[in-house]
DNA sequence: TGTCTACATATAGAGAGCCTACATGTAGAC
DNA sequence: GTCTACATGTAGGCTCTCTATATGTAGACA
């Protein structure tokens, strides 16, 4: 998977493995691993930095929990960042569309039609 | 269209249009909004330095003409650059499906599965 | 005892690409 | 004479993601 591809998509992902249940960081990366079909390997370089981002956005609320002598931060959506997932999903319809309609193979005698 | 959401996937774009006739830079980002269904306004200031950056490393070839006394440069695939087009397309379906496989709404009580 | 792997978080610095804004010029309509 | 459409191009900035590195605990294994 190309890095730049993820970009702009990376907080749609975060949030939508954080819609039902909360997270900590590390666990979210495998979330994120098992539900792409291992597709998606992101490293902790960029999920860290983003998670805070959006916490600084009001997307996410976390705090500190202790498990088995290590620490975890956990996070947790916020109302504003349900809305947020709702905007990211119709964006990535939208995206999808849009891109997939230039994409899309045509033959060269029938043009868009 | 949020701008980031475009970055990596500029390439194909550009290439797609690209595929079954030799357009100018103009009439690239014309064709593109209009398979976008109006969706896709790339400005001329990302469109031009990629088309050069594609050139760049061998998937475009650029050939000035002049067409009612305005200089038009005209941009055609290389065999390289229908590869790349190919490539392009494989790696589209790879990302749609992880990103998408993660952003599919489920409920909390069946997950993954 | 020492080492290795998995778990867990974090930051600095680099790199790339897309955007905004600006510059330049022709042709045709009004 | 002015405005819009056509047409190309560059400079500079911004933001996100990545690589590399640092730090530390727990448990397995030899």
């Amino acid at each position: 998977m190309n890095a730049d591809a993820l970009r702009g998509h990376m907080d749609a992902l975060l949030l939508s493995v954080l819609e039902h249940e909360p997270l900590h960081g590390y666990a979210i990366i495998e979330a994120l691993q098992v539900r792409s079909g291992g597709a998606l390997s992101v490293p902790t370089g960029t999920v860290y930095p983003a998670l805070r981002r959006l916490e600084r956005l009001g997307y996410l609320t976390s705090e500190w929990a202790t498990v088995g002598g290590r620490k975890r931060r956990t996070y947790r959506l916020t109302r504003a960042g349900h809305a947020a997932l709702a905007g990211e999903r119709s964006a990535w319809r939208r995206f999808t569309d849009a891109v997939g309609g230039v994409l899309a193979p045509r033959s060269p005698e029938s043009p868009a039609r």
